[in-house]
Parts: structure tokens; sequence; C-alpha cells
DNA sequence: GACCAGGCACATC
DNA sequence: GATGTGCATGGT
């Protein structure tokens, strides 16, 4: 399996090139993204972002301050506003209770105790949290998402209903090189997905992977 | 108008 | 542990 992933990594690099992930200015935003864009586009968390960017809220401070209506009401594009924001402020009460707001303080934390931690704060689920360590704090860490299970599954690298850990650890157990790759590789499992791996085909045609 | 998009919590069996 | 539902906007 080892060699299998090496080699689909190796095919979406040199087919898609460099992604650049995870497209943000800092490590905060790219928090507030992570959650922003649950079960969303990402263009329309980008509007929602924006919003926030353009009035310099894009600080823990800042952000903590605001009300939960005002907030709401600025990430309105991303959709379930009302959700989201309460949920982005369950992370930055839980960022300030236990680490004085201060994004370096979470850093040096062990990562799986980390990973715990963020799971316990509610409306942060496995991929919000494996985003944040993996794209905001430098965690080897590889994240899962809906693209992620639906490209494996096409090419039968996985059973139909595998857990979470289970897709993550199948990476996490055969790659190397750790964070740079982690990042890169689920980046480019998300533009295959968005290109070629379609939603309710029963195939995916042209598939990179399969020449 | 239907379906989809870089999930998650919660209820129920 | 599996399955169903609410949350909501904007693009196709």
């Amino acid at each position: 399996m080892t060699h299998r992933l090496n080699l689909i990594y190796k095919k979406l690099y040199s087919f898609f090139g460099p992604q650049h992930w995870w497209p943000a200015e800092s490590s905060f935003e790219v928090i507030v993204g992570a959650i922003l864009t649950q079960n969303t586009s990402w263009q329309n968390a980008e509007r929602a972002i924006a919003n926030l960017g353009k009035r310099k809220l894009l600080n823990p401070h800042k952000l903590y301050r605001l009300s939960d209506k005002r907030l709401a009401s600025l990430i309105m594009p991303a959709g379930y506003y009302n959700i989201k924001a309460r949920r982005l402020k369950n992370f930055l009460i839980f960022l300030f209770k236990s680490y004085k707001g201060k994004l370096k303080n979470m850093s040096l934390r062990d990562t799986q105790e980390l990973r715990q931690e963020l799971l316990s704060v509610n409306g942060i689920g496995p991929e919000t949290a494996d985003s944040i360590l993996l794209y905001a704090l430098d965690k080897a860490v590889f994240v899962v998402d809906a693209y992620t299970q639906r490209v494996l599954l096409r090419h039968r690298l996985i059973r139909n209903n595998a857990s979470y850990d289970e897709i993550q650890n199948l990476f996490m157990e055969n790659l190397k090189n750790k964070v740079k790759l982690f990042k890169e590789y689920h980046a480019l499992l998300v533009r295959l997905g968005k290109e070629f791996c379609l939603k309710g085909r029963p195939k995916c045609e042209v598939c990179p992977l399969d020449t």
C-alpha cells in the first residue's frame, strides 16, 4: 500500500502541480476558514472571510469580542451562519481559557493531546481539527474529507464504510515526509475530486490516476 | 427547482 | 455503531 499511495501522489503532482494550500494570510485565518467551510463551498467561505478581513477582525481578540449576532451577520455568505458563529466562538473561548488567546501557546502542546482537546470543542470534528493541526499549526496529521473518501472508494483503496480514523491511518502509516507531503497530498486529492470524481457518477471518466 | 459544496451535533434505534 | 435530521448560502 505504501508504494500504491506514493505512486498516486506522483501522478497527481505531475498532473496538477503544487496546489499552494491552505490559501490564507495567517494561521488564525486558516482556523476561521476551516470552520466556515464545513459542508460549504470554499468560494462561499471566502466571502465570509473577506467580510471579516475588510473590517480587520481576523484576529482572536477582535473576533472574541464581537457579538454573536454581529458575527453571524458578517459570515452569512458561508451558510449555517448561526451555528458557525457559535462554533467560532466556542473555539475562541477554548483558545482564551486554555492558551491565553495565543496560537503559539496552543502550538506548543503535544499534537495528539491537542487533537483531543480540539475535538472536545463543540463544533470541531475530526476534519476541522486535523485541518487546524496540519494547515494552521504545521503538525504532521493527515486530513480526510468527503473528496478523499470518494476518490479512495472509486479506486477501491478502502471499503465503502471505512471510518475516518481508518482512512487517516492508511496515509499516516504509509507515507514519509510528513507535513509538507500531507499538505500537498490532501490538496491534490481535493483537486482530483472536484474535477474528475463527481458525485452521483459511478466512475471517474478520464481520471489522471488511470493513465 | 433540484442538487451540490473542503461537517458536525444530536436524537433514536 | 449505523442511520436520519437540522443547519443555509450561492453556483450549476
